[in-house]
DNA sequence: CATGAATGAGAGTTCATTCAT
DNA sequence: GATGAATGAACTCTCATTCAT
């Protein structure tokens, strides 16, 4: 029954935008009275924090596939690539994730910090890894991480929001994935 | 008067985000009525642009210094450094302008979005000033703008919106810095 | 529950007038909150829709009787006898159908519009009918039938918009069943 | 000044419509402020009446020609005439004195129902003056008036109200015209 | 387990009106 | 005489939430 309402409000998310998300709307999605979503839901933060959750899970599968590429460059190279990949596939999860305010007051005891958390170390032991590997000089992993993860959110971050629109519309994928191609140029320098 | 009413909307964004402000807060706020505002603006959504184009002013003000600068390498370092420095100077200013979703439907045609125009353009004609003093082999000005961009907005916006829980609040900053040093250098090898 | 909002808001049309009547007023004329009326009417025209054909569908059953009749000219008079004695007997009903300005944008579409075209062809019909039968020299029935409805609204709607203050309140009614029969005979030169 | 004012509002009744004066347009149009109003009327309702009043009289103005024709019958005729074309010429006016139901709680003691008044008992008169010269049969004259009267209102109010929308719109105002000529042949018959 | 029915609080907005200047 | 500035009260409508059944 969470999976229904679930499903239904991340369906929203993704037709209608943040704004179209309410609890009458997905009752009705559901075809449930909105009384029902009690039953289940404390309330509309707890929901949000469960959707926040559901997020975090489908991110980590997405980049799933990654985690298992042997080589510790073409890991990091597979996981950005999934990284930003998921973003422009999902940009209501990611937003949900990354950019949202609302309901991130309770966020840091929840288990989909905890993922994000693992995720976000398993990023950084990667470069580690390429650290140890010589891919690069730089020994400042915490520090080249955060650089990658900085760089990737910012498209994916300015794309979603809208703030491409001095780009014609259908050159913004491809710049995307020029600048990546650049991004990863410019670390194997490092 | 308008300032006042922009200064207290703005300072309401800062402490309570988007959804704490509306009408009747922004005039308690300033200790005058709902209808007040009307006086001053058309309606709500009027005074949001005003809003934007008062944080793309600030912004541009804030990057000016940064365009006096002879050198082109030596500008762009400072345009980066300024530009992040806005940010995390005014989170509030730089959410409205990069992040915020709501009254973006008819920007387009604001002098605000002129301006970020404008702004951005010569932030490419400065990569554009590094190619052509070398500084860059690439010779894609818009790819590296872009991705500097992309960098300096990830770095900022994952601040602002508060996602970097996992590094301890008081190294968020340095951090930051030892990024922005890491892409200099990065970049130098284009 | 439809009719007891409908109701209410027709009394308060009755006493108030057409100003008079807001959401709030008939949500408290019942003593409910403003927000159940939603529950029942999409907003406020649609409120108003229904009111109007309430009214249509009230001022066809007060006229049924009269559509029994045999002898067309008997017709006639007891289809005006009738409309005449509904407007009386139920001015907000009549305010609503024939005078009232606001809602009228969308009403062609309406059922109750309908049910008033019905009413009219039907007027049309008991005049030709007459005319068929010698009744009446005339054989314009469609200028004959407007001419009569005309009368017999400008009786009921002077009356109901307060315009015969010149006679005195008790002689109103009689006056107004003089001119009735005045009327007849009139049309009985045709 | 209150010229101004009385100018000012008729047009945007004129216009706009009932619904779109208000003291604020109303100062938008003559070019002051709203305060200025209130120095040359105590309140809207006040504004109102004086409204009124304009309308009685530009109603007798229009009517004034008909009487001074001097035979009886031509002058009732020619009174009707003007009566309807009034109401629709300036159907504003004849809304404001006719049909709107507003303002009229004071009216009695206003000099503006002394105006209807006097055209009314003119009217009348005419009415008593067919009689007497053998115009008419029938001898009461009140009934005779305001049977005219009531068709006349009729015809002008389902006009204004828009009532006649099973007519097609352009033969309205032929419709009305042939029923001027019928109820003049009908009353011939008195 | 589920809901129909209901609502308080609050959103944006408009308007007649006031009053110090 | 005129007004800029201000407002209280009103409007329509939405939403998260509750609770008896």
């Amino acid at each position: 029954m969470r999976r229904l309402i679930l499903d239904a409000a991340l369906h929203l998310f993704r037709t209608k935008g943040y704004e179209g998300v309410n609890m009458r709307n997905i009752a009705e999605a559901i075809e449930y009275s909105a009384a029902t979503l009690y039953l289940y839901y404390k309330d509309k933060n707890e929901l949000y924090f469960a959707l926040q959750f559901e997020a975090a899970a489908a991110k980590r599968d997405h980049l799933l596939p990654a985690m298992e590429v042997q080589d510790p460059m073409e890991r990091l190279i597979e996981f950005g690539r999934r990284y930003i990949d998921f973003g422009f596939k999902h940009p209501d999860l990611y937003d949900l994730l990354f950019i949202t305010k609302a309901p991130m007051e309770h966020i840091e005891n929840q288990e989909c910090w905890a993922l994000g958390i693992a995720t976000h170390t398993f990023f950084e032991e990667t470069v580690q890894a390429c650290i140890d590997q010589r891919y690069f000089k730089s020994t400042d992993a915490a520090t080249i991480a955060y650089t990658l993860w900085c760089h990737a959110h910012g498209m994916v971050s300015l794309f979603i929001r809208e703030r491409m629109r001095m780009y014609p519309e259908d050159q913004r994928q491809a710049l995307a994935a020029k600048s990546f191609e650049m991004i990863i140029k410019m670390a194997e320098s490092l």
